[in-house]
RNA sequence: GGUCCCAUCGUCUAAUGGUUAGGACAUCACCCUUUCACGGUGGUAAUAUGGGUUCGAAUCCCGUUGGGAUCACCA
């Protein structure tokens, strides 16, 4: 039998990271054993729907590489697949549930409490006394029109027992688990009973979700059973967590996919980095392409204990992705990065100045921002003990440099080099007690795309003799 | 609170009874260097805790502690 897994998000805002590693999971589980990866949109919740929330799900996918193979907008054999389209299927298999002994009508009020006759509070999902009504009885009232909803039968007794790929064997009591609302009384399902109705249309093999479901699967399995339906496996997945006590959530302004991206992480650096939340491919290598993993990846492999997301390790990994590209490319993605410049500057040099010395595209905006205007600096930057110079080499060396350069023919990087290391021994000074200076007065920094003689370059030479200048002023 | 789940360096993790507990990020030192990076070399740093089982436990069992999840006509 192939390999079926599905990602079913709600479109109720953007995607974030733990999603999208579940989303991931699911398309390696699917692809790694030349499955089908399928894309559901689980909008039952009509009050919760956001606008355009699922065109990000379709953009944050296809700009990933995680195409799907059946899903709203390419169709497939088990369509539609867009839960509010398939909204008249539910509720026949809600009814015949009701047949098989695995659910019942309840007329319960809506906040699910009740008062017995000697005024006691019950509460319908634990015991719903409506379970207790024959057939006839709640069709009848049914038929008066009465609003109802199709509630879980479960038999409080025994226990429950299934396994799940990652966590192993998991034992619930029966006794647990609340007789759950399976058709609302707006006549749609809940996602629990949507879910499980869905899932078994599409022949989804394979049922990957965040672990928190751990403990209701049980009431999954039932309805399965009752159905005579055979059960998926389960590989329920460990959270993502932002901190030890944290799950990773948006509400907080944590990191969503999007976010990343304004930020100028790459997708490709994204992906690699959250598999590896959570698994390991059992060998010390770290980079890894979308099509690398479909080839390794294994559910054996994944993880149980929650993951903290560390923004760190993602963008070292990310400096990692940006040096692998070539000049070129690397160059065409940083463009957007660096509109603020003057027209003058060769943007083509700048970038690749810039490739080895960014871990975020993001990072290209303050790493170039002197190029426009000096900035405010202390002179404390002239202070370097390696290079054995100070605020004092500064104000000696300065206007010797203002000099070179004032008077230099060919402005070019190896001949601005070559004049001023003839300076430096003229002078019988290290390189780096001209050097650093020079570049210090020119950027106004503490680290720079590039030596002194590259700033320059490209600054220009009346642009640089002016830096260098404005420096001796504030010297004395 | 009931129930379920989890527990190796600060972080992500490897080690499926026998290893000097390995790697990566971060951090520190040094080297390289035209600054800063990149790159290279090395260092610091972990089996939460108490009991068992065993010749031998990070690994198996029990307790404790800590953390997470779940208990909606949300998904």
């Amino acid at each position: 039998m192939t390999t079926r897994t599905r990602f079913a998000p709600s479109p109720t805002g953007y995607m974030h990271i733990g999603n999208l590693r579940t989303a991931l999971y699911e398309y390696l589980i699917a692809k790694s054993q030349g499955g089908r990866f399928i894309l559901r949109i689980e909008d039952t919740d009509q009050k919760r729907l956001v606008e355009g929330a699922t065109d990000i799900i379709y953009n944050t996918l296809k700009m990933v590489g995680m195409n799907w193979d059946e899903g709203p907008d390419i169709g497939g054999d088990f369509g539609p697949y867009v839960q509010s389209m398939r909204k008249d299927l539910y509720a026949p298999y809600a009814h015949k549930l009701v047949e098989l002994g695995g659910a019942h009508y309840c007329f319960c009020a809506e906040r699910e409490k009740q008062l017995d006759e000697d005024g006691n509070e019950i509460i319908c999902k634990f015991d719903d006394p409506c379970k207790h009504l024959s057939l006839e009885e709640a069709k009848a009232r049914i038929a008066k029109g009465e609003p109802y909803t199709v509630r879980q039968t479960i038999n409080k007794t025994g226990k429950s027992h299934y396994e799940d790929k990652v966590y192993g064997i998991i034992e619930i009591d029966y006794d647990e688990l609340d007789e759950g609302v399976l058709l609302k009384t707006d006549g749609f399902p809940t996602y629990n009973f949507a879910n499980v109705i869905d899932d078994h249309l599409m022949g989804i093999t394979h049922v990957v979700r965040g672990s928190e479901y751990l403990p209701s699967t049980p009431k999954y399995n039932l309805i399965y059973d009752a159905f005579g339906w055979e059960r998926p496996v389960y590989v329920h997945l460990p959270p993502v967590m932002k901190d030890a006590q944290h799950k990773l959530s948006k509400r907080n302004g944590d990191a969503s996919f999007q976010d990343l991206l304004a930020k100028g992480y790459l997708p490709e650096a994204v992906i690699n980095y959250i598999a590896l939340l959570g698994w390991n491919p059992g060998n010390e290598e770290e980079i890894f392409s979308l099509a690398d993993l479909t080839k390794i990846f294994s559910v054996e492999r994944l993880n149980k204990s929650p993951a903290i997301f560390d923004i760190v390790k993602l963008t070292w990994m990310n400096g990692v992705y940006l040096r692998n590209l070539s000049a070129d490319d690397f160059y065409q993605k940083a463009l957007p990065y660096m509109e603020s410049l003057p027209q003058n500057v060769d943007k083509k040099a700048l970038a690749a100045a810039l490739q080895p010395r960014v871990e975020t595209l993001g990072q290209i905006v303050e790493q170039i921002d002197f190029i426009r205007a000096l900035p405010d600096y202390s002179t404390e930057l002239y202070f370097n003990k390696k290079m054995k110079t100070d605020v004092e080499i500064a104000k000696q060396v300065l206007p010797l440099i203002k000099d070179t350069l004032t008077n230099q023919v060919a402005w070019d990087n190896d001949s601005l080099f070559a004049s001023l290391k003839t300076l430096a021994e003229a002078k019988g000074l290290k390189n780096g007690q001209i050097l650093y200076p020079a570049r210090i007065a020119l950027s106004g920094k503490e680290t720079t795309p590039g030596g002194a003689t590259e700033l320059a370059v490209i600054l220009g030479q009346q642009e640089s003799i002016n830096r260098i200048d404005q420096a001796i002023k504030k010297l004395n």
